[in-house]
DNA sequence: ATGAAAGCGCTAACAG
DNA sequence: CTGTTAGCGCTTTCAT
């Protein structure tokens, strides 16, 4: 059923009915309601792409995930991202549009979307430090918002992003606290935003007092479970070797986990854990270990607060780009113990 | 830049310019070759909802997730297939359009996307065993292909699948082999399809040498990590714990992990674990688990492969359905051991 | 308060 | 081989 054969069972012109759908002021309540009955009766709905060749509007927000690093789609928190999103943009009428691209294909295709006109905007999500898509996208006029953010950029965009330094800094704080002195640091690729601010936060707390970056118990990588095994028990077999590590990602601390337990040391006793995510998806149901999460209660929540924020933007063009910084929310667990010998 | 700017600007008439476009053998090489340069050095790319109006295709294939159970969006592999189903609709011109929706309202959703004629065609995946959503699309004429079975449906219609009754069949010979007489079964839920296709194969492989089925160890539920940790503590604290552990997903196996290792059970020596999932995304750097791979090498491929089973449906709607059975292949690694007292 | 008609950008008969 | 023309289904002036 489309415009034209509503608009005929109902006698009456396809802009009359068209108006009456849209919730236009000029049509009369009775001719409205009758319009209105008639289009769910006979399961009416506007074509999506006659509308928007109409209307200049998609209808549509683009998701681009990076596939040269596995990371981003294997990460977690992606789903509960992308769910969230999915609530904003379902209520606002938008469809979500996922496309995969190579790192290096990336311009070409922010371009070919621009062109095509099949999306309103683009969520970028996961930025680097000197994240390009930033400045390709505001060079295309495309309407886009930022998970997190890209240093670099100068000028104003939209942004939606955990303080991942505070959010450090804090956790260094708490462990030295808890007496530790050899706080180990377990990172994602600091060439992201988020492990370069996260680090910052580490170095803040611990030059604060007093104490030495150490490189020796320090490590940046793909954010595996693989790297989280070796390189806790490579620190731990070091002559120096820490009593705290301080994760970067939930999925990271499986591996340290896993080396700890085989080192034979008790977690909470022997050595205290603490790991950061913005999410904890993956352990929604277990309690054990312990965590930083947005107060924002979770990623979904992000996920839909920058969704809305991309639609008001595609809505009102001219409107200024808006930023949110979420605080993170110390939640400690049982396997955040004291340093050795100080029970 | 639309067809018309191009054409005028090429001194050509927009049909020969489209038809230079899309690969019509009645224009001469001369032309197509300047009208394909004038495109490329243009940055023309046709509007994908003018074109769609026109041609009365979305170019768009829908994945639906369902979200009341966050399992799906959860589940490692799922980036891994949409990854793969992103490639082949790539090649062929299609974008993938995402909605989340609620378990009870998938088939408004379904009518819905029919209705707005926003997608060709709908990829199904998870398909519980008397899963509404076949019947739903095969109602509404809308072209679908299924990631798994629905048992239920009678009539043909495209799918691709990994054997999971012979996998689950298999894997507990293995451990019968080995002498094990205790084989705990740690599945998902059974109204699922591929969880009930799994216990299948484990109830043959017992009977087959006269063992008899017993419910206090065979669990299902969620798979959650807790799930396998809560379960297998459980069952190892009972009279007659079992000497091995046969588990239906990778991130259950965690649980399932800690609770042996908690128990002071060494891996592949007091106790043996076998893992099935279809893919091993998530611990690609990791052998430690022993894993069935669908032999198409992963679930990716398999997204690959039932996209453009799709796709062809689309194209050719006369075809008949077609339908792949994937067989696992058994890998087996370091915690696969025999039974206790049979080294 | 309602309708007629133009047009969004493209494809696909139909002509030549 | 190329061009003219009529839609695809909707929104939106412009009339009435």
């Amino acid at each position: 059923m489309n415009l034209k054969q509503l608009s005929e069972h109902l006698g009456l012109s396809q802009t009359t009915v068209s108006r009456a759908l849209n919730g236009y002021p000029e049509v009369s309540d009775a001719t409205r309601k009758k319009v209105l009955t008639a289009a769910r009766l006979n399961n009416y709905s506007p074509n999506t792409r006659a509308k928007g060749l109409a209307t200049g509007r998609a209808w549509a927000i683009g998701h681009i995930i990076p596939i040269s690093t596995k990371h981003e789609m294997v990460n977690p928190i992606f789903g509960d991202f992308i769910a969230g999103a999915g609530e904003s943009y379902a209520a606002a009428g938008f469809d979500m549009t996922l496309r995969l691209a190579e790192d290096d294909h990336i311009e070409t295709l922010y371009r070919e979307m621009a062109a095509k006109r099949n999306v309103d905007g683009i969520l970028v999500q996961g930025p680097a430090m000197d994240d390009e898509r930033v400045h390709i996208l505001q060079d295309l006029g495309m309407p886009f918002a930022v998970h997190g953010r890209a240093s670099s950029a100068t000028t104003a965009y939209n942004w939606l992003d955990v303080n991942n330094s505070r959010a450090f800094e804090r956790a260094t704080n708490f462990l030295l606290d808890l007496g530790h002195q050899r706080i180990a640091l377990i990172n994602g690729l600091e060439h992201m935003d988020f492990a370069y601010r996260r680090r910052g936060g580490y170095e803040t707390a611990l030059s604060a007092r007093g104490l030495a970056i150490d490189p020796q118990i320090m490590r940046a990588h793909e954010m595996t479970e693989r790297y989280g095994y070796t390189s806790t028990r490579d620190m731990l077999s070091q002559p120096n070797a820490p009593t705290a590590f301080l994760v970067s990602s939930i999925i990271v601390a499986i591996g340290v986990r896993r080396a700890i337990e085989e080192a034979g040391l008790k977690m909470g006793q022997d050595i205290s854990v603490i790991t950061h995510d913005d999410d904890i998806s993956y352990f929604r149901n277990g309690e054990e270990i312990p965590l930083f999460t947005a107060t924002h209660s979770s990623v979904r929540e992000a996920g839909r607060i920058l969704a809305q924020i991309l639609i008001d933007q595609i809505t009102n063009p001219t409107a200024p780009p808006v930023h949110r910084l979420l605080e993170a929310q110390l939640m400690v667990g049982q396997s955040t113990g004291p340093a050795p010998g100080r029970t």
